[in-house]
DNA sequence: AAGGGATGGGAAAGCGCTTTCCCCGCATTA
DNA sequence: TAATGCGGGGAAAGCGCTTTCCCATCCCTT
């Protein structure tokens, strides 16, 4: 390309090594002199780095990697921003790639963050439940690590893993005790999508309240749904048509965005005649009218906690069982025990719920 | 790091340069035993290509810039959506960049993408209005283009650009129209910031049809905002204090459901009181209550055919003036005239707008 | 006044890949 | 049979940077 750092040293009258030092900082000093001569050097020729170049030499780059699902979902774009964000801070650049829930495009998006050499990789994207699937991710993820790569999982990816964990289970539970609350005892549930494990978990966490309360979850009222407007619409729709359920649990925000419009669209007043609630708060559910009664997951905090997660110094044990502090150039697997953050999430009670008709 | 093409090449028992040319593709062949002894080897060893040294040798990333003012604003990413699966489709990785609508941030942010030599950049982040803020990015983008950096901009950047345009102020109009139809005659305005060009864009619709239908705006009736919720619901709150329109015009969805929000504090009705529309048809719109009656701008279609402008091949102009094509690595100054797309939009009437209270 | 750290500068060896250039052997043509 | 391509293989020269050495000063210390 145009400028190099060598154009750079011979208008200062340096060498490339003092160009490097002065521009790109090291360990070594470079003398006023030089140094001011080099930046002004730099800045006249317009000089910009040429970031592939020095990644290869220093054997690491400037890059983080998110993976997820859709980045137009709200979920997922929240999540980024706290995460491009705290990257941004940390000098480095983001790199975002969509899955749509797909494992196989999962492992090549995996495989490309990995040629790219990305720092880290977030794992915004939830884990699956097909076994095979999460064994190939894992081998892949594994290859990454073993280079010197840090992987952070937002959702459950194994124990293996840096994590940063939203009270998911507990989160649902609670959403459910506040139903529970205000009287009701016919339910009805629209999960997540079957194959991913986040649903399970939102999902066992309403069992785990209802249980409790001795009230019965039958499988016609439980309608799994792809993590979208239309994907809770129908789900609602279907649970309709067998079940009369005084409150409806949407695990998902967007879900719940769908299921208002279905029982709208037949004409059912909520709260009035059924509640309904969501999962995550995103930004649109406390707009909309009636306003959603959700729990809140701290997703912007999980995204930056996680990019700290990430670049956070590794300690690595030696053989002896000593932890030394080789640098990233010799690096091998991380021995650490991962570290995991548990965040917690809350209920917001909004207008969608109210106690169930008939109430006194 | 680890498993190089070296180690391939070792271990199948042929040259580097075949080992390359029989995983990387090149326009030379390799012989069919040669070449299935690569890949076996290179599968058996788990190797993946070093992006940065690949992209130092080849004078060429696999990356793709998307810069804005907010992955998180459904507006944006939705754009990136489209973007990033048309990048996908190119074998391209999207770097996602943040800039709160701050030129100084997009400046530097340019600069940052053009040291990791992204082969484009899309302009998501719209232009602003300032002329020294706008030349620094200018410049900054000349520098990128000079070494054969892409840049296509989905708002206006001035003639210079490839640019995807949606039809903002014909937009603009056409809603402003359909609500002068309605019987509308009292309008308030809450346009973007004003130091954004779109925000100035949208509005010079506005005025232009009702110009034609010779309803008057006073300054008392526009107060522009930052593109969010709580900007829409404050500019709102300061339109009502000083006139009473029968219609606002939010010239962004997010500013409309703020709006909306404080419009709904106050006790007023919509559309029963106030008629209210949006500008982008950002997928919730459509789900609030009322559904918000707005002008749909085909986000997602921009991002993508931004990155086949960006990817489309680039003649090249020679000194003689035939056009000639040279290869990126001799890469100039892309000589051609700017490809323009412009992609119509279209008012989409829902449920926040009704003909004036007293109309009859 | 001589020995010995610091200190700062430069030459040059890579980092992992692509691509030119050269060469060899085979098939084709005269 | 000799001349001529040509297809496919390999050696090696980079791509633009960082970093290890090595070296010359300079300033302390004894």
């Amino acid at each position: 390309m145009r400028v190099t750092l060598g154009d750079v040293a011979r208008r200062a009258g340096v060498s490339l090594a003092t160009a490097s030092r002065a521009l790109n900082g090291s360990d070594r000093n470079v003398g006023d002199v030089l140094a001011a001569r080099v930046r002004a050097s730099a800045k006249e020729l317009g000089y910009l780095p040429y970031a592939p170049a020095q990644a290869l030499a220093r054997a690491s780059t400037a890059t983080l990697g998110v993976l997820l699902h859709d980045v137009a979902d709200p979920y997922f774009g929240v999540i980024t921003r706290g995460a491009s964000e705290a990257a941004a801070e940390a000098g480095l650049l983001t790199m975002v790639v969509s899955t749509f829930a797909d494992p196989d495009l999962e492992l090549r998006n995996i495989r490309m963050l990995h040629a790219q050499r990305a720092r880290a990789i977030v794992l915004a994207a939830s884990g699956y439940v097909d076994e095979e699937a999460t064994r190939r991710l894992d081998e892949a993820l594994g290859a990454y690590r073993a280079e010197g790569g840090r992987v952070v999982a937002l959702t459950d990816h194994g124990p293996s893993y840096d994590s940063v964990r939203p009270a998911n289970r507990r989160g649902a539970a609670d959403l459910t005790r506040a139903l529970l609350g205000l009287g009701h005892r016919r339910f009805a549930v629209v999960p997540g999508p079957e194959r991913l494990r986040v649903s399970l978990d939102r999902l066992l966490g309403v069992r785990e309240a209802l249980d409790e309360a001795g009230v019965a979850l039958g499988p016609e009222a439980v309608e799994f749904a792809e993590f979208s407007h239309e994907g809770g619409r129908a789900a609602t729709a279907r649970l309709l048509e067998r079940s009369r359920p005084t409150a409806l649990i949407a695990l998902s925000d967007v879900g719940a965005v769908g299921a208002l419009a279905e029982l709208r669209g037949r004409g059912l007043d909520v709260p009035g005649d059924i509640s309904v609630v969501g999962f995550d708060d995103i930004p649109c559910a406390a707009q909309l009218a009636p306003a959603l009664t959700t729990v809140r997951v701290p997703l912007e905090r999980m995204g930056a906690e996680a990019v700290r997660l990430a670049l956070e110094p590794r300690p690595r044990t030696a053989p002896g069982g000593i932890e030394d502090a080789t640098d990233g150039l010799s690096a091998g697997p991380d021995t650490r025990s991962p570290r995991v953050v548990d965040l917690p999430t809350e209920t917001v009670l909004r207008a969608s719920t109210a106690p169930p008709p008939g109430a006194f």
